[in-house]
DNA sequence: TATTTAGGTCAGCCATATTGACTTAATTAT
DNA sequence: ATAATTAAGTCAATATGGCTGACCTAAATA
Protein backbone atom coordinates (compact mmCIF):
# COMPACT_ATOMS: atom_id res chain seq x y z
CA UNK A 1 0.00 0.00 0.00
CA UNK A 2 2.88 2.39 1.06
CA UNK A 3 4.94 1.97 -1.74
CA UNK A 4 4.16 1.02 -5.06
CA UNK A 5 7.64 0.24 -6.09
CA UNK A 6 7.50 -2.97 -3.21
CA UNK A 7 4.31 -3.98 -4.13
CA UNK A 8 5.09 -4.36 -7.98
CA UNK A 9 8.89 -5.96 -6.95
CA UNK A 10 9.42 -6.54 -3.41
CA UNK A 11 13.09 -6.22 -3.02
CA UNK A 12 14.95 -8.52 -1.24
CA UNK A 13 18.84 -8.42 -0.46
CA UNK A 14 19.90 -12.29 1.34
CA UNK A 15 22.16 -11.97 4.96
CA UNK A 16 25.31 -11.87 2.64
CA UNK A 17 24.41 -8.55 1.61
CA UNK A 18 22.70 -6.94 4.11
CA UNK A 19 25.95 -7.57 6.15
CA UNK A 20 27.58 -5.52 3.48
CA UNK A 21 25.51 -2.47 4.56
CA UNK A 22 26.31 -3.33 8.00
CA UNK A 23 29.94 -2.99 7.02
CA UNK A 24 28.99 0.19 5.22
CA UNK A 25 27.75 1.55 8.24
CA UNK A 26 30.69 0.74 9.88
CA UNK A 27 33.11 2.42 7.96
CA UNK A 28 31.63 5.51 6.96
CA UNK A 29 30.81 6.36 10.35
CA UNK A 30 34.56 5.67 11.97
CA UNK A 31 35.98 8.11 8.57
CA UNK A 32 33.00 10.42 8.71
CA UNK A 33 34.58 11.46 12.53
CA UNK A 34 37.98 10.56 11.62
CA UNK A 35 38.63 14.12 10.71
CA UNK A 36 37.06 16.07 13.48
CA UNK A 37 39.11 13.37 15.77
CA UNK A 38 42.35 14.67 14.20
CA UNK A 39 41.64 18.71 15.54
CA UNK A 40 40.19 17.30 18.37
CA UNK A 41 42.72 15.64 19.48
CA UNK A 42 45.30 18.87 19.51
CA UNK A 43 43.08 20.05 21.89
CA UNK A 44 43.16 17.40 23.81
CA UNK A 45 39.41 16.84 23.44
CA UNK A 46 37.49 13.66 22.30
CA UNK A 47 34.75 12.83 20.27
CA UNK A 48 32.55 14.07 23.74
CA UNK A 49 33.88 17.52 23.39
CA UNK A 50 32.83 17.46 19.50
CA UNK A 51 29.20 16.36 20.45
CA UNK A 52 28.65 18.89 23.70
CA UNK A 53 29.99 21.54 20.97
CA UNK A 54 27.77 20.52 18.27
CA UNK A 55 24.55 20.57 20.33
CA UNK A 56 25.65 23.88 22.14
CA UNK A 57 26.17 25.41 18.82
CA UNK A 58 22.58 23.93 17.22
CA UNK A 59 20.64 25.32 20.13
CA UNK A 60 21.96 28.17 21.91
CA UNK A 61 20.64 28.48 25.78
CA UNK A 62 20.27 24.91 25.74
CA UNK A 63 20.49 23.50 29.76
CA UNK A 64 22.20 20.75 30.92
CA UNK A 65 18.94 18.52 31.15
CA UNK A 66 18.16 19.12 27.36
CA UNK A 67 21.85 18.29 26.65
CA UNK A 68 21.47 14.76 28.35
CA UNK A 69 18.47 14.51 26.60
CA UNK A 70 20.02 14.78 23.37
CA UNK A 71 23.50 13.08 24.45
CA UNK A 72 21.80 10.02 26.48
CA UNK A 73 24.40 10.03 28.70
CA UNK A 74 25.13 10.56 32.65
CA UNK A 75 25.56 13.77 34.25
CA UNK A 76 28.45 12.77 35.08
CA UNK A 77 29.97 12.09 32.35
CA UNK A 78 28.55 15.19 30.66
CA UNK A 79 29.83 17.00 33.93
CA UNK A 80 33.95 16.59 33.31
CA UNK A 81 33.54 17.74 29.74
CA UNK A 82 31.56 20.35 29.85
CA UNK A 83 33.25 21.66 32.71
CA UNK A 84 36.92 21.29 30.93
CA UNK A 85 35.09 22.95 27.64
CA UNK A 86 33.94 26.08 30.40
CA UNK A 87 37.59 26.02 31.99
CA UNK A 88 38.56 26.57 28.44
CA UNK A 89 36.10 29.40 27.43
CA UNK A 90 34.70 27.28 24.50
CA UNK A 91 31.62 27.89 25.84
CA UNK A 92 30.02 29.95 28.75
CA UNK A 93 27.15 29.45 31.19
CA UNK A 94 24.22 32.09 32.24
CA UNK A 95 21.81 31.66 34.50
CA UNK A 96 17.97 30.76 33.34
CA UNK A 97 14.92 32.15 33.99
CA UNK A 98 14.03 29.55 36.36
CA UNK A 99 17.02 29.80 38.56
CA UNK A 100 17.52 25.99 39.05
CA UNK A 101 18.65 25.80 35.23
CA UNK A 102 21.90 27.08 33.32
CA UNK A 103 21.88 28.10 29.75
CA UNK A 104 24.69 27.40 27.75
CA UNK A 105 26.02 29.30 24.93
CA UNK A 106 29.74 28.80 22.27
CA UNK A 107 31.71 31.73 23.13
CA UNK A 108 33.51 33.21 19.76
CA UNK A 109 36.33 30.34 19.99
CA UNK A 110 33.46 28.28 20.61
CA UNK A 111 31.82 29.35 17.41
CA UNK A 112 35.28 28.93 15.55
CA UNK A 113 35.82 25.39 16.61
CA UNK A 114 32.65 24.48 16.11
CA UNK A 115 32.57 25.91 12.74
CA UNK A 116 36.09 24.21 11.70
CA UNK A 117 34.37 20.87 12.98
CA UNK A 118 31.51 20.91 11.57
CA UNK A 119 32.93 22.31 8.20
CA UNK A 120 34.55 18.95 7.71
CA UNK A 121 31.66 16.98 7.86
CA UNK A 122 29.60 19.12 6.06
CA UNK A 123 32.48 19.41 3.26
CA UNK A 124 32.38 15.51 3.19
CA UNK A 125 28.09 15.51 3.03
CA UNK A 126 28.55 17.80 0.51
CA UNK A 127 31.02 15.92 -1.62
CA UNK A 128 28.75 12.95 -1.23
CA UNK A 129 25.49 15.10 -2.37
CA UNK A 130 27.16 16.56 -5.62
CA UNK A 131 27.82 12.99 -7.03
CA UNK A 132 23.81 11.54 -6.21
CA UNK A 133 20.63 13.05 -7.04
CA UNK A 134 17.70 14.73 -5.05
CA UNK A 135 15.97 11.56 -5.01
CA UNK A 136 18.79 9.85 -4.11
CA UNK A 137 19.86 12.59 -1.04
CA UNK A 138 15.95 12.47 -0.21
CA UNK A 139 16.19 9.09 0.21
CA UNK A 140 19.38 9.12 2.25
CA UNK A 141 17.64 11.16 4.83
CA UNK A 142 14.34 9.28 4.96
CA UNK A 143 16.37 6.22 5.76
CA UNK A 144 19.13 7.02 8.17
CA UNK A 145 16.00 8.51 10.32
CA UNK A 146 14.28 5.53 10.06
CA UNK A 147 17.05 3.89 11.87
CA UNK A 148 16.65 5.28 14.34
CA UNK A 149 14.51 4.59 17.90
CA UNK A 150 11.00 5.90 18.39
CA UNK A 151 12.42 7.41 21.34
CA UNK A 152 14.75 9.30 19.88
CA UNK A 153 13.44 9.99 16.39
CA UNK A 154 11.10 12.45 18.74
CA UNK A 155 14.37 13.99 19.84
CA UNK A 156 15.47 14.57 16.25
CA UNK A 157 12.29 16.80 15.55
CA UNK A 158 12.44 18.34 18.82
CA UNK A 159 16.12 19.73 18.15
CA UNK A 160 14.82 20.86 14.74
CA UNK A 161 11.44 22.35 15.43
CA UNK B 1 28.65 14.52 -17.15
CA UNK B 2 28.57 12.24 -15.13
CA UNK B 3 25.08 12.36 -13.87
CA UNK B 4 21.91 14.08 -15.76
CA UNK B 5 20.26 15.09 -12.60
CA UNK B 6 22.69 17.28 -11.63
CA UNK B 7 23.56 19.04 -14.56
CA UNK B 8 19.41 19.28 -14.96
CA UNK B 9 18.89 20.18 -11.44
CA UNK B 10 21.66 20.25 -9.69
CA UNK B 11 20.73 19.89 -6.12
CA UNK B 12 21.68 22.08 -3.14
CA UNK B 13 21.35 21.58 0.69
CA UNK B 14 22.27 24.78 2.65
CA UNK B 15 24.73 24.66 5.73
CA UNK B 16 21.53 23.97 8.10
CA UNK B 17 19.93 21.14 6.30
CA UNK B 18 24.14 19.77 5.98
CA UNK B 19 23.69 19.48 9.67
CA UNK B 20 20.59 18.15 9.88
CA UNK B 21 22.39 14.81 8.03
CA UNK B 22 24.80 14.97 10.33
CA UNK B 23 22.54 14.83 12.76
CA UNK B 24 20.90 11.53 11.44
CA UNK B 25 23.52 10.01 11.05
CA UNK B 26 24.75 10.68 14.51
CA UNK B 27 21.47 8.98 16.01
CA UNK B 28 21.02 6.51 13.41
CA UNK B 29 24.61 4.97 14.46
CA UNK B 30 23.83 5.12 18.02
CA UNK B 31 20.42 3.51 17.71
CA UNK B 32 21.86 0.84 15.34
CA UNK B 33 24.37 0.02 17.96
CA UNK B 34 22.65 -0.49 20.68
CA UNK B 35 21.05 -3.49 20.21
CA UNK B 36 23.91 -5.47 20.44
CA UNK B 37 25.74 -3.85 22.91
CA UNK B 38 22.86 -5.00 25.38
CA UNK B 39 23.32 -8.60 24.71
CA UNK B 40 27.38 -7.85 24.70
CA UNK B 41 26.77 -5.89 28.11
CA UNK B 42 25.77 -9.51 29.76
CA UNK B 43 29.20 -10.72 28.69
CA UNK B 44 31.10 -8.17 29.86
CA UNK B 45 31.81 -7.24 26.55
CA UNK B 46 32.27 -4.08 24.36
CA UNK B 47 31.90 -3.01 20.93
CA UNK B 48 35.07 -4.06 20.02
CA UNK B 49 34.67 -7.54 20.85
CA UNK B 50 31.49 -7.53 18.72
CA UNK B 51 33.71 -6.10 15.94
CA UNK B 52 36.60 -8.80 15.97
CA UNK B 53 33.93 -11.53 16.36
CA UNK B 54 32.11 -9.92 12.92
CA UNK B 55 35.03 -9.89 11.24
CA UNK B 56 36.36 -13.32 12.19
CA UNK B 57 33.06 -14.75 11.38
CA UNK B 58 32.96 -12.85 7.99
CA UNK B 59 35.97 -14.11 6.48
CA UNK B 60 37.31 -17.62 8.26
CA UNK B 61 41.12 -17.99 8.98
CA UNK B 62 41.69 -14.54 9.01
CA UNK B 63 45.19 -13.42 10.44
CA UNK B 64 46.04 -10.99 13.46
CA UNK B 65 47.51 -8.50 10.92
CA UNK B 66 44.33 -8.63 8.47
CA UNK B 67 42.02 -8.09 11.27
CA UNK B 68 44.25 -5.24 12.65
CA UNK B 69 44.08 -3.53 8.79
CA UNK B 70 40.70 -4.00 9.14
CA UNK B 71 39.84 -2.19 12.74
CA UNK B 72 42.32 -0.11 12.18
CA UNK B 73 43.43 -0.45 16.07
CA UNK B 74 46.79 -1.56 17.82
CA UNK B 75 47.78 -4.88 18.22
CA UNK B 76 47.69 -4.09 21.70
CA UNK B 77 44.09 -3.01 21.63
CA UNK B 78 43.25 -5.97 19.27
CA UNK B 79 45.35 -8.26 22.22
CA UNK B 80 43.29 -7.70 25.21
CA UNK B 81 39.83 -7.93 23.30
CA UNK B 82 40.71 -10.83 21.60
CA UNK B 83 42.52 -12.86 24.31
CA UNK B 84 39.57 -12.47 25.96
CA UNK B 85 37.34 -14.17 23.30
CA UNK B 86 39.90 -17.11 23.19
CA UNK B 87 39.86 -17.71 26.99
CA UNK B 88 36.07 -17.76 26.67
CA UNK B 89 36.05 -20.20 23.78
CA UNK B 90 34.43 -17.71 20.98
CA UNK B 91 37.44 -17.97 19.01
CA UNK B 92 39.96 -20.35 18.18
CA UNK B 93 43.29 -19.98 16.80
CA UNK B 94 45.43 -21.92 14.72
CA UNK B 95 48.50 -21.78 13.02
CA UNK B 96 49.02 -21.05 9.41
CA UNK B 97 51.03 -22.32 6.85
CA UNK B 98 53.34 -19.59 7.26
CA UNK B 99 53.89 -20.42 10.49
CA UNK B 100 54.35 -16.74 12.02
CA UNK B 101 50.94 -15.99 11.22
CA UNK B 102 47.74 -17.49 13.80
CA UNK B 103 44.84 -18.04 11.95
CA UNK B 104 41.82 -17.17 13.90
CA UNK B 105 38.27 -19.43 13.45
CA UNK B 106 34.92 -18.96 15.44
CA UNK B 107 33.51 -21.51 17.77
CA UNK B 108 30.03 -22.77 18.12
CA UNK B 109 29.83 -20.76 20.64
CA UNK B 110 31.73 -17.87 18.93
CA UNK B 111 28.87 -18.56 15.62
CA UNK B 112 25.88 -18.54 17.82
CA UNK B 113 26.76 -15.15 19.47
CA UNK B 114 27.77 -13.94 16.08
CA UNK B 115 24.81 -14.33 14.27
CA UNK B 116 22.53 -13.49 17.70
CA UNK B 117 24.57 -9.67 17.40
CA UNK B 118 24.47 -9.48 13.39
CA UNK B 119 20.67 -10.52 13.23
CA UNK B 120 19.49 -7.73 15.73
CA UNK B 121 21.49 -5.55 13.01
CA UNK B 122 20.37 -7.17 10.09
CA UNK B 123 16.80 -7.21 11.22
CA UNK B 124 17.10 -3.43 11.44
CA UNK B 125 18.09 -3.18 8.10
CA UNK B 126 15.29 -5.03 6.31
CA UNK B 127 12.82 -2.93 8.47
CA UNK B 128 14.52 -0.20 6.62
CA UNK B 129 14.86 -1.88 3.27
CA UNK B 130 10.80 -3.16 3.50
CA UNK B 131 9.93 0.36 3.75
CA UNK B 132 11.81 1.38 0.47
CA UNK B 133 12.60 1.26 -3.49
CA UNK B 134 15.43 -0.57 -5.19
CA UNK B 135 16.76 2.84 -5.84
CA UNK B 136 16.84 4.12 -2.89
CA UNK B 137 18.50 1.13 -1.29
CA UNK B 138 21.08 1.00 -3.61
CA UNK B 139 21.16 5.09 -3.70
CA UNK B 140 21.99 4.44 0.26
CA UNK B 141 24.72 2.10 -0.34
CA UNK B 142 26.43 3.97 -2.92
CA UNK B 143 26.23 7.37 -0.79
CA UNK B 144 27.62 5.25 2.69
CA UNK B 145 30.47 3.75 0.02
CA UNK B 146 31.40 7.53 -0.59
CA UNK B 147 31.86 8.69 2.41
CA UNK B 148 34.41 5.71 3.37
CA UNK B 149 38.48 7.64 2.75
CA UNK B 150 40.21 5.75 -0.67
CA UNK B 151 42.37 3.63 1.29
CA UNK B 152 39.25 1.85 3.08
CA UNK B 153 37.14 1.67 0.27
CA UNK B 154 39.80 -0.84 -0.96
CA UNK B 155 39.47 -2.06 2.68
CA UNK B 156 35.80 -2.53 2.57
CA UNK B 157 36.56 -4.28 -1.58
CA UNK B 158 39.37 -6.67 -0.12
CA UNK B 159 36.86 -8.37 2.51
CA UNK B 160 34.43 -8.60 -0.10
CA UNK B 161 35.92 -10.05 -3.08
C1' DT C 1 5.37 22.95 54.10
C1' DA C 2 6.67 18.96 51.46
C1' DT C 3 8.11 17.28 47.25
C1' DT C 4 10.16 17.51 42.98
C1' DT C 5 13.45 19.25 39.80
C1' DA C 6 17.99 21.08 38.00
C1' DG C 7 22.35 20.81 38.76
C1' DG C 8 26.72 19.53 41.08
C1' DT C 9 30.23 16.52 43.22
C1' DC C 10 33.04 12.70 45.16
C1' DA C 11 34.67 8.17 44.64
C1' DG C 12 35.46 4.11 42.31
C1' DC C 13 35.05 1.18 38.34
C1' DC C 14 35.40 -0.52 33.45
C1' DA C 15 36.23 -0.47 28.39
C1' DT C 16 38.69 1.14 24.63
C1' DA C 17 42.03 3.21 22.74
C1' DT C 18 46.91 5.17 22.53
C1' DT C 19 52.46 5.33 22.58
C1' DG C 20 56.88 3.31 23.28
C1' DA C 21 60.05 -0.25 24.05
C1' DC C 22 61.31 -4.75 23.66
C1' DT C 23 61.15 -9.94 22.51
C1' DT C 24 60.66 -14.25 19.79
C1' DA C 25 60.31 -16.96 15.85
C1' DA C 26 59.84 -17.53 11.06
C1' DT C 27 60.33 -16.00 6.46
C1' DT C 28 62.62 -13.67 2.76
C1' DA C 29 66.40 -11.13 0.52
C1' DT C 30 71.16 -10.35 -0.20
C1' DA D 1 74.74 -18.34 5.36
C1' DT D 2 73.71 -14.21 7.15
C1' DA D 3 70.96 -10.05 7.43
C1' DA D 4 66.73 -7.91 7.25
C1' DT D 5 61.98 -8.03 7.53
C1' DT D 6 57.62 -9.64 9.15
C1' DA D 7 53.95 -11.58 12.38
C1' DA D 8 52.85 -11.78 16.71
C1' DG D 9 53.23 -11.00 21.68
C1' DT D 10 54.05 -8.42 25.94
C1' DC D 11 54.93 -4.84 29.60
C1' DA D 12 53.96 -0.37 31.19
C1' DA D 13 51.98 4.00 31.27
C1' DT D 14 48.38 7.21 29.77
C1' DA D 15 43.91 9.23 28.11
C1' DT D 16 39.06 9.27 27.03
C1' DG D 17 34.54 8.28 27.87
C1' DG D 18 31.42 5.90 29.78
C1' DC D 19 29.10 3.86 34.21
C1' DT D 20 27.00 3.33 39.33
C1' DG D 21 26.03 4.97 43.85
C1' DA D 22 25.70 8.25 47.28
C1' DC D 23 25.01 12.59 48.64
C1' DC D 24 24.30 17.80 48.43
C1' DT D 25 22.19 22.58 47.40
C1' DA D 26 18.92 25.68 45.77
C1' DA D 27 14.83 26.77 43.46
C1' DA D 28 10.28 25.77 41.85
C1' DT D 29 5.94 23.62 42.39
C1' DA D 30 2.16 20.91 44.49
Amino acid sequence: MADLNNLLSPFFLNDKEVKKVIELIFFSYRDFTSGPDKILEKLNFGRAHHRVIYFVGKKNHITIKELLVVLQITKQSLSRVLNQLVKEKFIIVSTGVDKRTKKLSLTEKGKKLESELSSIQIKKIRGVINKFSEDNINGFKKMLYEMIEDNNKKTFQEIND
